[in-house]
RNA sequence: GUGGUUGUAGCUCAGUUGGUUAGAGCACCAGAUUGUGGUUCUGGGGGUCGCCGGUUCGAGCCCGGUUAGCCACCCCA
């Protein structure tokens, strides 16, 4: 037999992993509620249909999609035949492959919207925390199988959302105790641009170039405009908006200077207006950037868009977000506009663990460990762990009379803080002794007052 | 999908121009030590050198393929 080994870019996590992403998750979560989000989940596969072409076609490729049963039946092989033949001219086919994983968790939200508009009390604010799966090839910070945590409101054009998010956003990373900087754009603001540069066709390849400035610097970004085909002028133009400095205010004066005739542009600035100055007087924070360059991929953004950076971290976005008009209309339900926002949980582990800001809490579990001594000494150690446990205490006993020395280490590599020793001795005078594993120090406890002893430290 | 790089004990890694029986540290097990761990000492178990093939009298080392990890690009979280 081979040795067992994990599919390409998938990982398991050990139990100390999974204490501190379920810290993570759990402070998430708690902020969500707290601002009336309400949790769904949706299934890990949908129907093939639900996913294609809503990501693009790279998105298409990316993928995973799952084989139909029953292929060797008899009645099916012919027409398994010819769906193979499909599929290798790079068509999907329904004959080989009908369903697939989910690639996020917006296009099944937004389904999941069209498929019970009729009953969701609207707006509908809805968070999910799941896994999505995609088919890309694996490097840092990126997986195959990875959890997605969004919250999105739908059926509401209003700008308190958007508000809202970021304020969400704010709040979770305090909590976490991690620095960001929340920045924020407009994808009207970019239209505008693209229109001002009269390239409204090349508006995808502007976003994707300039959203790379600080990555590849600006002259791989004109190198890049220049690429895909646009003149000297028009890469001025944008330069010129890519060059746009100072705080909040005096870039959305030179914005107006720039876009401000374009009806779009006026809207968006209008938009980038109204969130910063309200988030500015909810919080009285000055960690919401206005980012020209800010783009994002994804194309159904069509207002404000966010991105959530953290300070003092190489680390590349840790959440991301932005307004979409129109999702529920691939499904058949037109004009439900909505706003969400979604954390990278992979990423955010790796800042804290950078920062070393994990709470000594995430690290173990149990908090007492009942040393066995013998049969009559372990029955009584049972009884007075099950007392423990009553009050909340979480212990365990040693499964087996072994030697001091492998209890001590056992409790040590399960970073166990105390320890209680129950012997013949103690057993006589109905008490324990005590040690406090980290300090070394150790005393003496009558039974009647143990449970007191370990709820008052 | 394209390219680079790595794969030797449970973990981190040595291993000379190809040459007897592949090593170290940590971890593990046993003893010194039958009710007080973390220190120390002694001994022990553990390997298809990722996998398949080729060159060679002889391959952990050279060549080809393959697979997995890591990294970069495309794209994205």
């Amino acid at each position: 037999m081979s040795k067992p080994s994990l599919p390409q870019g998938t990982r398991d996590f050990g139990p100390v992993v999974v204490r501190k992403r379920n810290y993570i998750l759990q402070t998430i979560r708690t902020v969500f509620e707290l601002y009336g989000y309400e949790p769904l989940e949706t299934p890990a596969m949908e129907n093939m249909e639900t996913l294609l072409g809503k990501y693009g076609d790279e998105g298409d490729k990316l993928i995973f999609k799952i084989l139909n049963n029953g292929l060797s039946d008899a009645k099916n092989i012919e027409k398994g035949k010819a769906a193979f033949e499909n599929v290798l001219l790079g068509k999907n086919d329904k004959n080989l492959t009908e369903r697939a994983l989910r690639y996020d968790l917006t296009i099944p939200f937004a389904r999941y919207v069209a498929m019970n508009y009729g009953q969701l009390a609207l707006p509908f604010k809805r968070y999910q925390i799941q896994p999505v799966w995609r088919a890309d090839r694996p490097q840092k910070g990126r997986y195959r199988e990875f959890y997605q945590c969004d919250a999105d409101v739908v059926g509401s054009k209003s700008l308190i959302n958007e508000v809202e998010l970021c304020i969400i956003y704010a709040t979770v990373f305090e909590q976490l105790g991690i620095d960001v900087t929340i920045k924020i754009n407009n994808r009207k603001v970019l239209a505008a641009l693209a229109d001002v540069t009269e390239a409204n066709d090349k508006f995808t390849a502007i976003t994707v170039a300039i959203d790379k400035l600080d990555k590849i610097g600006i002259d791989k970004v004109k190198e890049e405009l220049a690429a895909n085909g646009l003149q000297d002028k028009q890469i001025a133009v944008i330069e010129k908006y890519i060059s746009i400095t100072g705080n909040v205010s005096e870039k959305l004066q030179a914005l107006q200077i720039l876009i401000g005739q374009s009806e779009s542009g006026k809207a968006g600035i209008e938009a980038l207006q109204y969130v910063t100055d309200s988030y500015l007087q909810y919080t009285g924070k000055q960690n919401l950037e206005l980012d020209t360059t800010l783009a994002r991929g994804l194309n159904y953004y069509t207002g404000c868009i966010l991105e959530i950076k953290a300070n003092g971290v190489q680390m590349g976005s840790i959440g991301g977000g932005g307004r979409y008009d129109d999702l529920t209309g691939l499904f058949g339900v037109p004009n439900v506009p909505g706003v969400g926002i979604s954390f990278g949980v992979d990423r955010i582990y790796d800042v804290l663990e950078e920062l070393n800001a994990f709470p000594a809490f995430t690290n173990s579990s149990t908090q007492v460990l009942f040393f066995n001594l013998g049969l009559q000494e372990s029955s009584a150690a049972f009884t007075q762990m099950q007392l423990l446990r009553k009050s909340g205490i979480s212990c365990e006993l040693y499964h087996e009379n072994a030697k001091f020395d492998k209890q001590f280490k056992y409790a040590e590599k399960k970073q166990i803080g105390h320890i209680v020793i129950i012997g013949t001795k103690e057993l006589e005078q109905n008490v324990a002794n005590v040690k406090n594993l980290t300090s070394g120090k150790q005393q003496t406890v009558p039974f009647s007052e143990l449970a007191t002893y370990f709820s008052n430290l």
